[in-house]
DNA sequence: TATAATCCGGTAAGCGCTTACCGGTAAGCG
DNA sequence: CGCTTACCGGTAAGCGCTTACCGGATTATA
């Protein structure tokens, strides 16, 4: 008997229960598959559903259930732009957020994602309400001040990536420090390169003082020189990258032989800066980047880099939130390892890859 | 007088308005503007507010007011990889997503992804659950079939990306034609180039499909040769793009004077490709991607693309489906201006722009 | 000063779902 | 064959919020 249709409004489990002549307990139970319903019971509600195309309303369920199964994930978007429509900033974070989904999806969650301009307002406003709409949050770098993210802690469990734990928030991050000295064994070591300089990320970014810090002293084990300080400050961008090459070169400096980059997307902006100069790469100067972010092997000459296991690091992002949500506890401050991946942008021939050591 | 604090569960609109010393009522009404408030009565439940570091349930306001504030957004995960790693085929999907984002966030919408791998199974459940959480859904391309469409388009508001609509959903797109017209003409009027070949994507792409046909007809127009046919099947990766070139290498086939790719991944591949085999572009082949990916002008030599408004689309696919959720109406098929990006790939000097036509 | 017009703010219903609790029926037992 | 034990499945409460409705207090009007 071909209903007309139903069209109105919402349909509802009351909807469901009555075509199948049953309850609406019994519907739930059987979409839940709870209790031992009689397979004949099973099947008129299954049959309705069908028919009906119904689905659930998440946010019934939800307040229902207490859990929402959506994990919120912020993010900053591209600040300023050299390269016409440069926006390849979020190459990175999208890797990471691929990752994050990859956790979430083996435990049924959703991921509910917003970014944020870099010089958006209300900030903190935007992301609370993201956290009524989610069961914990994961924050990216550099999202928020270390008492914002405390406070935001305690509404909603918190990780952070590339950040540090606060007595309320869990974080997740590469082992920066181990990386840098690889490059730099590499370079000084391997290369014979004797000057260094270091095109640095956002100030604010803990990734990136753990990177210069680590840069200083192991190019200071290894006897090398190093250049760095304002000239020198980039901001995690292409843009960032090639401007300080373009003011350097300005200026009338002599570089470096070797500069390492505090991530690809600020080496790309330097080979790029370089290219436009004359410089070649890696005979004149050798660039290294950090991340090994997709587009890393492209470059002209394929750039010689840090992979961080990023996929991996959305992951355990996610694992580690999963944990607190559902149990409450968690590992406050998690360390995943990287890896020198050698191209030739530090002056290697081939495409052989060593080992962060 | 400072509470010992209070971690108790969740905190809801009873505790603010008991510290507050008001009704749930006054509460909800200050946070959401409405009513005129007494100047104190709205100071005391704000301060209470900030004390508590409280934020409203997102569940239950969603439940309350049959408005969610989600759209869903679904999409593939890349399948097999040629170039270890490569995950560059999300590229074009992330700007899209971005440009949805901007578009939602003008209404306070967030959203809510769900990423599908090729071979995942039960694809259909995992979008009838992303559809009960959200309040509309944004299908990327190649996601479901017509009928699943227009199945899901009956339970929730459907926006398809490149997709066609159907009765119940709606759709968006480039003008795919006119880009590979301008390619074409480009390539044999301004150029002279009188043989062509066509790296088509996934024959299940109604794009490429489009674009195939697009290039056939204008070929011929120009009076140009064309090769395409099975030998030439990619599927939109840079995979499938180097692997159509080694097969037609080692078959021994003479290329084409210039190659037209189903987009810029795929024209990545085959780039690469034929560096491996040392065929000089644009000297020995001219090569041609589409979408402009933000890659495409770092590549050796810079391609010549057909730029899609991608992040247009997506915040143009947003709009569409947020008027369809408020009002009900929506335009069935929207179709949006594509421009011919001339860089080198093509055999031109420079970084002229022209217009398509 | 009495009465009507305004304002605020409280009470309670209801959004769609899950599930504790309980009653009815069928099966098991002496 | 009557009573206990299971087993299903229905009723209703409650998740946290919004808001219609209404009563009390305040201010305007006569």
């Amino acid at each position: 008997m071909p209903e007309p249709k139903k069209p109105k409004g919402t349909l509802t489990i009351y909807d469901v229960a009555g075509r199948a002549g049953v309850s609406i307990a019994s519907v739930s139970r059987v979409l839940n598959g709870q209790g031992s319903p009689r397979a004949e019971t099973r099947e008129r509600v299954l049959q309705a559903v069908r028919e009906l195309s119904f689905v659930r309303d998440g946010a019934a369920r939800a307040l229902s259930n207490g859990l929402k199964e959506v994990v919120g994930v912020v993010f900053r978007r591209g600040g300023e732009q050299l390269f016409e429509g440069e926006d390849e900033s979020f190459l990175f974070i999208d890797v990471i957020n691929r990752g994050i989904e990859v956790g979430a999806q083996r435990r049924g969650f959703d991921l509910l994602i917003s970014s944020v301009g870099f010089n958006d307002d209300n900030v903190a406003a935007r992301i609370a309400a993201l956290a009524g709409k989610a069961d914990g949050l994961i924050l990216h770098d550099r999202m928020l001040s270390t008492v914002g993210i405390a406070r935001l802690a305690d509404m909603v469990p918190v990780v952070t990536l590339a950040g540090t734990p606060t007595p309320a928030s869990l974080n997740v991050r590469c082992d920066n420090a181990s990386g840098i000295r690889a490059l730099v064994r590499h370079l000084v070591i391997d290369h014979g390169y004797r000057s260094l300089g270091y095109v640095s990320g956002r100030a604010d970014s803990p990734d990136n003082r753990t990177r210069l810090r680590a840069f200083e002293n192991e190019a200071a084990a290894a006897g090398a020189t190093i250049d760095t300080g304002p000239a020198w400050q980039g901001n995690y961008s292409a843009a960032g990258g090639a401007n300080v090459i373009e003011t350097l070169l300005d200026a009338g400096k002599k570089l470096p032989r070797a500069i390492l980059c505090a991530n690809d997307q600020t080496a790309l902006g330097v080979i790029h800066a370089l290219a436009q100069r004359g410089i070649k790469v890696p005979e004149d100067v050798a660039i290294t980047g950090f991340d090994d972010v997709p587009v890393a092997r492209h470059l002209h000459p394929p750039l010689t880099t840090i992979r961080q296991p990023m996929q991996e690091l959305g992951a355990k992002a996610f694992d580690i939130l999963y944990s607190r949500i559902s149990a409450g506890g968690g590992k406050a401050d998690t360390v995943l390892p990287v890896e020198l991946i050698v191209r030739e942008s530090c002056g290697c021939a081939g495409g052989a890859t060593g080992e962060a050591k």
